[in-house]
RNA sequence: GCGAGCGUAGCUCAGUCUGGUAGAGCGUCACGUUGCCAACGUGAAUGUCGAGGGUUCGAAUCCCUUCGCUCGCUCCA
């Protein structure tokens, strides 16, 4: 394989990750160690800012979405009701012969790659009892440490929002639909981990869970269920949506702030999930991917992109599984329902009741439910439903936050080799973050150091700017120099205090000079609107 | 976890084959200088050569183990 230049560009995110203090090795005096990695003084307010604008977007400027800061080691039946006790663990062999690794489920489905002619368990490979690959950490909770006192770090962030959903729903003031939205650390004891922080043993996840009516709910409220549009953005959230209009909805509005950050149409990439690669409970999910360097390429020799966030329409299975396995309801009384359907014609309501036992039987069914019992429990959850109760169902737009950082890294960085008139060859580097994330939003130096009164004018301009955004003060070397340090570290603009600023053109007495990052534009402004000018542009 | 490659200063890398006790460029710091895009001068700091063990009079260099990184199998936010 040709070592793609992809690669070399990986190398160099890396190493300036490393140099101006971004992303560090976790643990690296003692040898560092896998999957883990540390944000330095610059990683940690690009992070910082990334999560804080995804918080302020997703909850604090909408009335439908309120947050939660749930634990990270949770009771222990919340991931056998999830799934991730069991799916989280596969039994896999390993063929000393051919080198390869399989499914302990499916050794009688693939074939051997070396006689092809035959499967797995028929060939003559030598090939490992099958062994346990459990994804969760595990741990125990209080002094003994024997199987009752098993625990697990939170694979997900999104668990704590379903098993919290009944107290929020009770304690908000909010009625279905709404969400509730989280950000928080979440672990995963990857196989292999890869790609620098792209795939990380402990990660960090923005998770919004929004929970709507079912669409037999909407359907028996508003007559039918909206259409949904053509590709784009179905604007603002109307009551006759279905599940797929606030699926195509979050969609959009999640691409809407990926391009409020910097990440244009064009770097992203989508993937709609095909029915064969849907968990079973989910009914549809779109991929927002990001064309990293590292990516695969499809046919056309183009990047594909990598999974920055996942949007699935998960059904109500989530709601119904914690339902099932606490023993506590998880419905929700819906007033506007119980009137609606009273006033259905008979022929509607026992088709919506049908449909809606349908569903439930059919997710009964899956989860091992006898076809008896499965039948009572759908009819009772059928009839609740004609006396207004239902099981919200839920569209998740789960993201990485640290693949979102990378991704913005990746994005921003661009460098330039140029030769002076010595013939020096000397690499610039830029990160062209936008203002909204950039870890610094403001350099400010004095034009010279040597000069008190310069010096003295460039900490006025500093301590104004401070309490407001993150100001990085530099009067140390060239003011070359000093510019190229601040766009190596991305920071979108610099003040430099002069002798104007102090009054020798009567005209410019207290304006600074600011200097653009991306193209070293310089204008003229004056200390007093430094604020008005700056702050919408960092916000 | 399995297979392959790699690990020398903050970063990029030379030195490893042919053992003799560690170097370059950039960066960093201090002082001087400085009139808007990595200017210059002087001075300084930094490595138990990824870690541990072995062979040897002597190991960055040869051998073993281990940790980490990259790539493939597997998995996902």
């Amino acid at each position: 394989m040709a070592e793609p230049k992809e690669n070399v560009l990986m190398e160099k995110i890396v190493s300036l990750c490393k140099r101006r203090g971004f992303i560090y090795q976790s643990s690296e005096i003692y040898g560092g160690i896998n999957g883990f990695w540390d944000y330095g003084p610059l990683g940690a307010e690009l992070k910082r800012n990334v999560k804080e604008l995804w918080w302020n977007t997703m909850t604090r400027l909408r009335d439908d979405v309120v947050g939660l800061e749930a634990t990270i080691i949770m009771a222990p039946a919340i991931w056998k009701a999830s799934g991730h006790v069991d799916t989280f663990s596969d039994p896999m062999i390993d063929c000393k012969t051919c080198k390869g690794r399989f499914r302990a489920d499916q050794t009688d489905e693939i074939a051997c790659p070396q006689k092809p002619s035959k499967c797995v368990n028929e060939c003559h490979g030598e090939k490992t009892a099958p062994r346990a690959f459990n994804l969760m950490f595990q741990t125990y909770v209080g002094p003994l440490q024997d199987d009752s006192a098993v625990a697990y770090l939170r694979p997900e962030t999104a668990q704590a929002i379903f098993a919290q959903f009944k107290n929020v729903l009770e304690t908000s003031r909010q009625k279905v639909p709404f969400g509730i939205a989280q950000v928080g650390k979440a672990f995963r004891n990857e196989v292999t981990p890869r790609n620098f922080t792209f795939r990380s043993r402990e990660f960090e996840q923005m998770e919004l869970e929004f929970f709507i009516k079912p669409d037999e709910v909407i359907e028996a409220i508003s007559g039918s269920v909206a259409t949904v549009p053509d590709p784009g953005h179905p604007g603002e959230p109307q009551p006759n949506w279905g599940w797929q209009a606030w699926h195509q909805y979050w969609v959009e509005e999640r691409v809407a702030f990926y391009e409020r950050i910097g990440l244009s149409r064009h770097t992203l990439g989508f993937h709609v999930q095909t029915p064969e690669e849907l968990a079973h409970y989910a009914r549809a999910t779109t991929d927002i991917l990001f064309k990293f360097p590292f990516s695969k390429r499809d046919g056309q020799g183009e990047l594909k992109g990598e999974e920055l966030e996942g949007i699935a329409a998960r059904s109500d299975f989530d709601l119904s599984q914690h339902q099932r396995c606490s023993g506590k309801p998880m419905g929700v009384f819906d007033d506007e329902l119980r009137t609606a359907w009273g006033k259905l014609p008979k022929e509607k309501q026992d088709d919506l009741w049908r449909r809606y036992c349908e569903n439930r039987k059919k997710y009964l069914t899956k989860t091992g439910v006898t076809d008896e019992a499965a039948t009572k429990q759908a009819t009772e959850d059928a009839n609740g439903l004609a006396k207004g109760q239902y099981i919200p169902h839920v569209i998740e737009p789960s993201a990485g936050v640290d693949r979102l950082i990378l991704a913005l890294l990746t994005n921003a960085y661009s460098d330039a080799t140029k030769t002076d008139e010595k013939g020096k060859v000397e690499t610039t580097v830029v990160l062209k973050f936008h203002p909204r994330v950039a870890p610094i939003k403001v350099g400010v130096m004095p034009l010279l150091k040597n000069k008190p009164e310069l010096v003295t004018k460039a900490h006025e301009v500093r301590d104004l700017l401070r309490p407001w955004m993150n100001v990085f003060y530099d009067d140390g070397g060239s003011i070359g120099r000093r510019y190229a340090r601040q766009d190596e570290a991305g920071t979108p603009f610099c003040l430099t205090i002069d002798f104007d600023t102090l009054g020798e053109k009567p005209e410019l007495l207290n304006t600074v000079t600011l200097r653009h990052r991306d193209d070293g534009r310089q204008e003229r402004l004056a200390i007093g609107d430094l604020l008005t000018w700056l702050l919408p542009k960092i916000r």
